[in-house]
DNA sequence: CGGGATCCCTAATGATACTG
DNA sequence: CAGTATCATTAGGGATCCCG
């Protein structure tokens, strides 16, 4: 299992989707699509800058589909491409398991760690 | 699925496995207990600094045991803890989805990204 | 509305030297 | 061997302003 073949594909994993928010947008597309404004009114955290050149980022890896609308003002749409959708296994463990975590290892009361 | 509840699990998972080591760390003790100086030895481009800093973190997290023996030279061996070894789960996805990733969207040429 | 362009700061990481 | 400690560096990210 812990060839180097094994660490060598996590690690491209984590090249695509690795970082701070693009497992979390990545989550806010899995039930369809979603408009610009959508994202960031649903990821407060987040900074303008921030969602626009994560998005980019996942569709140069073809992960996402940007579709614009050409009016005023503007729409612009996120979607999962068809290669994208596979990436719903990957959040399905991710979320099992940090659910299982929060229950084992509470998060610490009144800290964000 | 792309709900808070299962969002919040994913950036659990993410603060307790995230960043550019700790799922690499991983996939090397996966496979058994592991010396200090076989990790450094088999993962060149990490640090010293950093992967004490990122074992210390998972040890935190009740993800890996360290042992440590009390003789000159020193010895101390990691290891996943019982818990931890439910990450070989999470590992396999990622595997899987990056080696997939690979075939489909190959790296580029002669650059590290 | 959905960005792009700048400036700026800090947290994360690296390099290096030292030690029980 | 398996770390600390310290300093230097950099990349990630935020704040702000501007634009079609």
């Amino acid at each position: 299992m812990g060839d180097q073949r094994f660490k060598d594909s996590v690690e491209t994993t984590l090249k695509v989707i690795g970082g701070k928010w693009k497992l979390v947008i990545l989550c806010h597309l899995i039930d369809g699509v979603r408009r610009f404004g959508e994202l960031k009114r649903d990821m407060p955290h987040i900074t303008q800058k921030m969602l626009t050149q994560q998005l980019r980022e996942l569709e140069l890896d073809g992960i996402i589909d940007r579709k614009v609308y050409t009016q005023v003002p503007p729409k612009v749409e996120y979607s999962l491409t068809e290669y994208g959708l596979t990436i719903k296994d990957v959040l399905n463990v991710l979320s099992k398991w940090g659910d299982q975590h929060q229950q084992i290892i509470p998060p610490l009361p009144a800290d964000d760690r």
